[in-house]
DNA sequence: TTGTAACACGTTTTT
DNA sequence: CGTGTTACAA
């Protein structure tokens, strides 16, 4: 026990050994959050507080789960089976496998990603009639979404016009189909269970009896609906710990609710609050840098971090003419410390934006340089390895109208527009399934072509993987459906050959693997439970794990992770904060908590650039530094472009052709200027009209950037 | 039914 | 500028 608990300084261990009461777990950047979660679990197992059964353990991510669960691993020689580790989302349907009577849903109930969700509100509104280009399906998407993010119910919603109450009607109606198809989308799969919860006396006793000890991660992150369903597990008898950092909340635009943790201390804490404001990771002047910034925001619970680390180096700072320019740099200064022995893969490359990964990958292929690029599709989300989903769903479950349409006609088999239209009529009619509609007009005719071909091909598939593995049944449907020839014969297909390759390998290790064999059982079967897997685990990003390369990504996918040296790109006005931020209720502050977590992701060296001009949308937007920068204390900053302000001669560039909005003013962007006291500067802004025109100049150097009102100031050009 | 051409649009994202 | 989606002709 003592070894469990060696190295922990006077917070954490004050965190991992808490008595049994509740308490919030203020846990800086780097202050070892997990290890503390997971120190805490060994020791309430080790000190025999709790069994594996007492202990509900909540995370966000896959990744975060499957960390807690192998470093749990290593600190006990227990197996973690029985207990309750896992996502919110994850541990909401074992939750409604279990007791999925009670929930009205049948045993083999389907999750929808949000892709599937999609194109069954598409499908929805289709059979609706609705004119989509009133009712975007995305729209109606986010509008569902936000409702059951609330714990919202189609009849719980207020509408105040006639727009919102035909979006209250999609939202009953959609829930209708749902209901009727036996699918389950993400954000059903909390509120379903937080409705079972509240609902049902004798299963909520069950469980608050049982989870002696509720851990929660990344508690900042949770909405108002996950909030609601942790408290139902909470008995008389239960200790909750939160951990959490208001500082690292970014996820307010799709429902996190940071108020949950004001909510928290007044429900559960109290006053129990302990703090941890050691930062591991990172040197002096990045943590002084990022302590800076934030003190900017006004509504923080309140955190300093420190660090007995000595300062280190400066923040870099990098003044590029362009976006092109900035990319080069950013190549060459990888290579420069890759040489020095750094690691590509201890690197990474930042930026607000997913737009902004172009004009990166360019400079770095022309350099040579290995990357990987973060983000995008995931594997189980490739429209490959969907179709091939699909068909398995069907097979299992034939009544799933989500995945008749997507395989009908795919690959082409004749069946156009018009026939599936009739079809989907004709269910309607008879309030039954697309399947068993086309099923009871083409069983017995001839196996033709068209929708009777098709049924065919479903029946025979059904019966030729009748009593064969997993595998062996995706690789029957692979071949039989067409699939594969389809790909093997496109042109650009080898990709998405191997990732249908790949599908069988990946159902040949979930059934080898024992955790997924005993889930199985009340599962409803060993497919029912790998599609759940491939809905709610959408698996990786890309292959090619192992090779040494750059890594770039959003800020958003960089919370949680730690390199050795950042570069944190575009810290110009507009994109970084992003312009759309501003006109949100509080979108500045979230800013400031992106750009927070940003700086701490650097442990030893941190490179800040920004560009004079940027190509975006087609056209070239002059932007000024971010506000961000002038956040951090300069002394923390050294410029490094040469003196930080190169001659302006070499920034020049010939005035846009065409900056309509501006017409009325001599002045254009991108124009060169001379000032009587401030000499010679580029235009980089233009606002207002006639003698209220003001100009934004960047005269570099010692004056920097600034507002200039045309009244008053004398200006020629230069 | 399928392929091409015009067209719209353009933060952040996990489950 | 580049991509993804829709509209229309073959």
């Amino acid at each position: 026990m003592p070894q469990l608990l060696d190295g922990l300084n006077p917070e954490q261990l004050a965190a991992v050994t808490l008595p049994h009461q509740s308490a919030l777990i203020l846990a800086g950047a780097g202050s070892g959050k997990t290890r503390v979660l997971t120190t805490r679990i060994a020791w309430l197992l080790q000190t025999a507080q709790t069994s594996p059964l007492g202990i509900l353990a909540v995370t966000f991510t896959n990744k975060a789960a499957k960390e807690m669960q192998t470093r749990l691993g290593a600190m006990l020689p227990i197996n973690t089976r029985g207990m309750w580790i896992g996502t919110f989302h994850g541990l909401a349907n074992r939750l409604l496998r279990t007791h999925h009577h009670e929930a009205g849903l049948p045993q083999v109930f389907q999750i929808l990603d949000s892709a599937d969700q999609l194109s069954a509100i598409k499908r929805l509104l289709k059979s609706m009639n609705v004119d989509t280009d009133k009712f975007e399906p995305k729209k109606v998407q986010n509008f569902i979404n936000n409702n059951k993010d609330a714990g919202l119910r189609a009849q719980h919603v207020e509408s105040y016009d006639p727009y919102m109450r035909r979006l209250v009607e999609f939202y009953a109606a959609y829930d209708e189909q749902c209901n009727r198809e036996g699918v389950v989308d993400f954000a059903e799969l909390l509120l379903r269970s937080e409705e079972l919860l509240a609902r049902s006396d004798a299963i909520r006793r069950h469980y608050q009896q049982r989870f002696r000890y509720i851990l929660v991660d990344e508690f900042q992150d949770t909405n108002r609906l996950q909030y609601r369903w942790l408290k139902h597990f909470a008995g008389m008898d239960s200790a909750l710990m939160a951990v959490g950092d208001d500082d690292q909340s970014i996820y307010a635009f799709r429902g996190a609710h940071t108020g949950n943790m004001n909510e928290f201390q007044r429900d559960y804490a109290h006053d129990n609050i302990i703090k941890l404001e050691q930062n591991y990771r990172s040197h002096g002047n990045i943590l002084d840098a990022a302590n800076a910034l934030i003190s900017k925001n006004p509504t923080r619970l309140g955190k300093n971090l420190w660090t007995s680390a000595d300062a280190g180096e400066p923040i870099r700072v990098y003044l590029a003419y362009n976006d092109q320019e900035e990319a080069r740099f950013i190549a060459e200064e990888a290579q420069a410390l890759h040489r020095e022995g750094i690691a590509l893969n201890d690197i990474a490359v930042l930026y607000r934006s997913n737009a902004q990964s172009r004009v990166l990958e360019h400079a770095l292929f022309s350099a040579g340089v290995p990357y990987k690029v973060y983000g995008g599709l995931r594997f189980f989300e490739r429209q490959e390895v969907k179709h091939a989903l699909a068909y398995l769903r069907l097979l299992a479950f034939p009544d799933d109208d989500g995945a008749f349409t997507r395989v009908v006609n795919f690959p082409t088999r004749g069946i156009g527009a018009r026939t599936l239209e009739q079809l989907i009529d004709a269910a309607q009619q008879s309030s039954s399934s697309l399947w068993k509609t086309a099923y009871a007009k083409y069983a017995d005719a001839p196996a033709g072509k068209g929708l009777a071909g098709f049924v065919h091909l479903i029946r025979a598939m059904q019966e030729a993987t009748l009593g064969v593995t997993l595998p062996e049944a995706i690789e029957h449907i692979l071949q039989a459906s067409g699939l594969m020839a389809h790909y093997v014969a496109e042109k650009d297909g080898q990709d998405r050959v191997d990732n249908l390759n790949e599908l069988i390998n990946a159902a040949t290790v979930f059934i080898n693997d024992a955790d997924a064999i005993a889930n199985a059982e009340d599962n409803g079967g060993l497919m029912a439970s790998f599609l759940a897997h491939a809905a709610l685990e959408a698996g990786t990003h890309q292959a090619g794990e192992g090779h040494d390369a750059l890594q770039l990504m959003t800020v958003h996918a960089a919370k949680g992770l730690e390199f050795h040296a950042v570069f944190l790109t575009g810290l110009e006005e507009g994109l970084f904060p992003s312009e759309q931020s501003m006109s949100e209720r509080d979108g500045l502050e979230e800013e400031r908590r992106l750009m927070y977590v940003a700086i701490t992701r650097a442990r030893r060296r941190l490179y800040i650039s920004h560009a004079q001009s940027r190509m975006l949308h087609g056209q070239t937007r002059y932007g000024i530094a971010s506000r961000f920068l002038d956040e951090i204390p300069v002394e923390l900053l050294k410029p490094i472009n040469k003196g930080y302000a190169p001659a302006v001669e070499q920034y020049a560039t010939p005035a846009p052709r065409t900056a309509k909005q501006h017409s009325s003013s001599p002045w254009r962007m991108g124009m060169n200027v001379r000032h009587a006291k401030f000499g010679v500067g580029v235009v980089i802004n233009v606002e207002g009209q006639g003698t209220d025109t003001r100009v934004q100049i960047n005269f570099g150097g010692a004056h920097g950037v600034k507002w200039l009102s045309l009244e008053y100031a004398k200006l020629e050009a230069a």
